[in-house]
DNA sequence: ATAATAAAAGAGTATTTTGTCTTTTATTAT
DNA sequence: ATAATAAAAGACAAAATACTCTTTTATTAT
């Protein structure tokens, strides 16, 4: 579905946006124990996404990632974009460069319901609400 | 979604059937252009595909690549499964080893509806059915 | 000012996926 | 029997993805 770059992406967003509701910076060791990653790795992911305006950061002391208030709001569908490009929402289930309901793949009605169902779940899911439920325990980012 | 692999191989698995329905056999070449594939590549995965049982083949003059009665009736999940694994019906969408109910993922429930939508949809696609559509023109598996 | 901290940047390696080329083996028609 | 045909097999190459390591730059506390 996703790239792994992507899949660590939206965990990293997600753990730094708990973060930052308790008013704290974090650093990229702790992003990688509390999402398991390798650390170097979803460094280079994070330095992506604070160039792109996802995530904020912060160097020095005290420093490390955090999300500002516009950021809170950003969904899941806008990091998948940024990270894997929007080909999940629209590319052909078979590759093909041209598929459209007058020259359709074999699944092309059926998985077009698919993406649009993918789309529509990425979109309404906003990372402040994940914040609250990984703090309650409810919801989870590794194992 | 899939791999290129086993976007490969359902296109041409179902290029076999419609040739198999009109009782010939079709070589390496013109399945090659028939779906738009490397030609090499594509002889890889039908060697494997044939092991397996999802088509069947001849060698020498007038051989080919065919589908029997049997493989007339496998649906496109067989194929994947076949080719990627279970993977598109099973792993989880953030790449979490263990997820579930007890502990879910961010998008555990509603990825949870997609994977199952995808499972339906291609358990319920035969390719006898897709054969006579090709014939028919009305879907593609090449541009 | 200086030392400590932590992200940014850059270069490099490993693995997997995708694709290519050559040789061998089986089958068929002559 | 022989030549032609076509898949099977194996080794290889290229590209993309995933991951690592080292150096530089910005910030802060002392």
């Amino acid at each position: 579905m996703f790239s792994k770059t992507c899949e660590y992406a939206i965990k990293a967003v997600i753990y730094i946006a708990q973060k930052s509701k308790d008013g704290v910076r974090v650093g990229i060791k702790e992003i990688a124990k509390g999402i398991d990653s390798p650390e170097h790795f979803i460094a280079k992911i994070l330095q992506d996404l604070s160039k792109k305006g996802i995530v904020q950061s912060m160097k020095g002391p005290n420093g490390g990632f955090y999300l500002d208030a516009e950021s809170m709001n950003i969904s899941l569908a806008d990091i998948v974009i940024k990270v894997d490009g929007d080909r999940v929402f629209t590319a052909c289930g078979l590759g093909l460069r041209q598929c459209n309901a007058q020259k359709p793949c074999p699944i092309h009605d059926q998985y077009q319901e698919i993406r649009q169902k993918t789309h529509d779940m990425l979109r309404n899911a906003k990372i402040g609400e994940f914040a609250d439920k990984l703090e309650r325990n409810t919801l989870f980012l590794k194992r």
